[in-house]
DNA sequence: CGTCCTATTGCATGCGCATGCAAGAATGTC
DNA sequence: GACATTCTTGCATGCGCATGCAATAGGACG
């Protein structure tokens, strides 16, 4: 019964024009909200463009106005459920505008895939990269032709970029002061990539508190923001002479593969023997199979920030970049031993344990 | 130091003409594959084209050649690592012919949004649908224009609509053939949502195989695809008068919650006391915390075939839809019983338990 | 050297829509 | 009722690129 039907062009302007016997131009006004357009006609040609289920070619429109309505997102790491998580707030709240997301799927490892030089070919309205880093040209075309960009979790060096990111100091020193107050002696970092600066910002920032804490040497690993990696780089932190008994992960995503190695393939109980933190406090690390404790990145807020300095820049071109910073909070799980008593503050939060 | 530079205009074919000395249409053809240039002028054009930085408007292509080289995604899920899995195997495969995604996020229940209907005005090259189902009006108004439509992972009664889904059926019937091997002997299944045919599909198949094994009732709870869903209809099952020792869940995220729940609120072993299924197999599914026995579901096979069907209606408009089956298998984790003994045949492997 | 063929190039036009401009219609004012 | 003012509407044009067609150039051949 698939009839194949002949693909009919879809209907133009013009067709509605000559149903509704106005001209082009006048359909184009009923469909632009604040043009002048009689009630009556608006009403005729509407009629007219659902009886030819017109629809309006946004690309035609798109050319005419220098306006696409699109927002490319370049994101490096899906697989990481806090980024589909990026992704399904910025899609929804961009909706809202009805704005829509062209996607570029790029290689973990950070450097921005010349492919995403072209980007701009497709005449998008803003650049919103999630865990990737723009490239020198891109940034420049960008510049040159006042396209907004904004890296989410990922700062850049370069002029120009706005940035929204989460507290990644406060979030090192909070887990710090955590696990020192916890009574724990031997530290380990698993960071994400070696180029990624906000993974490096949480590796200074936490090495550097212990240090004032009086606690020297942070054994370090990178894990690449992917499992796998994390694995391998939990397997080498343990399989150091000094025992460590604590671990900050760069993220949730790497915290888990950092739980499964120790106590799988390591035997150790968590919290008893080692404690893990993370970063994100995706879905996941609720779920008991983690309970992870984790300094939390809250999605929507990131996305909500990147649209809010996307849409100013668009209002203002040749505005400066601005960068944002977004609050998270330390949220205690089952993967982190508790101090033993006392009064435990972590920034503006005390914690009592008795 | 961030000069607001005033956003100049992009540079167009004609300042490349320009440039080169030649005529827009030759600038054209230079960048049109098998067009009719000289090697000179198209060395002399590309040069003029480098210099100034020139980048194709793909929109305004797009309104000259009808195609636009986009092509749009709606998915439901995004949460579940399953489609973020095969949103980045479409991304990454569709970009190997230039062809890039426009992303529609929608609700998870399956109705098609409204949204989506519009999204023929962005005159995109063809529809995938992954975990959605498209609604009467859109599908006809794809057949009308000639844009294909993919469903992954959802089959449609509407015709035109063709469809790339895993083993539903043969899922289903070599779970309760393991299940019941085992010994289990009361059986429940978690489903997705009731509107979700590839749910229905498998929730048929697994109660009247396992009817036909002499077991008649089968406790039926929906988890709506989602985890908390799934954790509350786990709770139902587990609550309910007849205690169930086998789950099987329509997807792997659910059998996560499940899995939460039985261990957490219930207080069971896994697989002692009760033993559970997903489908999927998720990267997340073999991580220890998990380790989860399910049958997979090849994410990169669903997007390669669903890209193929895309690509050969595109080539033959007018063909009739297709449909296809992509081979998944049971692999058994540590989130189920084994047999006591014997040989064990799920379909074409055998299990060997002594 | 003339003729014919082919490779290359430019010209003109159209894709579908938005918009400045001017003409015409409708309304208001005295 | 004459005139000014505000609304509507259509015309013409442009956005950047692709492409059919005609014109030209360059060879090949006899």
């Amino acid at each position: 019964m698939t009839k194949p039907a002949k693909p009919r062009r879809a209907p133009t302007e013009s067709d509605v024009a000559k149903v509704a016997g106005v001209s082009q131009s006048a359909v184009s006004r009923a469909f632009t909200p604040g043009a002048s357009v009689a009630e009556d006609t608006r009403k005729k040609i509407l009629k007219a463009a659902q009886s030819l289920a017109y629809q309006p070619n946004l690309l035609a429109r798109s050319m005419a106005t220098g306006r696409s309505n699109i927002i490319a997102l370049a994101i490096s790491n899906l697989e990481n459920p806090f980024y589909a998580q990026v992704v399904k707030e910025l899609s929804e709240r961009l909706r809202e505008t009805g704005r829509h997301i062209l996607l570029f799927t790029t290689s973990i490892d950070g450097t921005a895939d010349p492919e995403l030089e072209r980007v701009l070919s497709y005449q998008v309205d803003a650049l919103i990269l999630t865990a990737t880093t723009a490239s020198l040209e891109l940034t420049l075309q960008c510049q040159k032709t006042g396209v907004p960009i904004v890296q989410i979790n990922r700062e850049s060096k370069l002029p120009g970029i706005s940035t929204v990111r989460g507290e990644n100091q406060r979030a090192a020193e909070q887990v710090a002061d955590f696990f020192v107050a916890a009574g724990h002696r031997r530290f380990a970092f698993v960071g994400g990539t070696q180029g990624s600066n906000t993974s490096n910002i949480r590796q200074q920032a936490f090495v550097s508190h212990l240090k004032a804490l009086g606690f020297e040497d942070v054994v370090v690993a990178y894990g690449n923001y992917t499992f796998e990696g994390a694995a391998a780089a939990t397997r080498e932190i343990l399989s150091a002479d000094v025992p460590v008994d604590a671990i900050f992960c760069a993220s949730d995503y790497m915290a888990f593969a950092a739980l499964d190695v120790v106590r799988r393939e390591f035997s150790l109980s968590v919290p008893e023997d080692i404690s893990i933190v993370g970063v994100d406090d995706v879905p996941e690390a609720s779920h008991s199979a983690y309970d992870l404790t984790t300094y939390s990145q809250p999605a929507a807020s990131l996305a909500e920030e990147a649209i809010k300095i996307i849409d100013s820049q668009i209002a203002r071109p040749g505005r400066r970049a601005q960068r944002r910073e977004v609050r998270g909070e330390l949220i205690l799980r089952g993967s982190t031993r508790l101090p033993q008593s006392g009064i435990l503050t972590l920034g503006d939060k005390k914690i009592w344990v008795s």
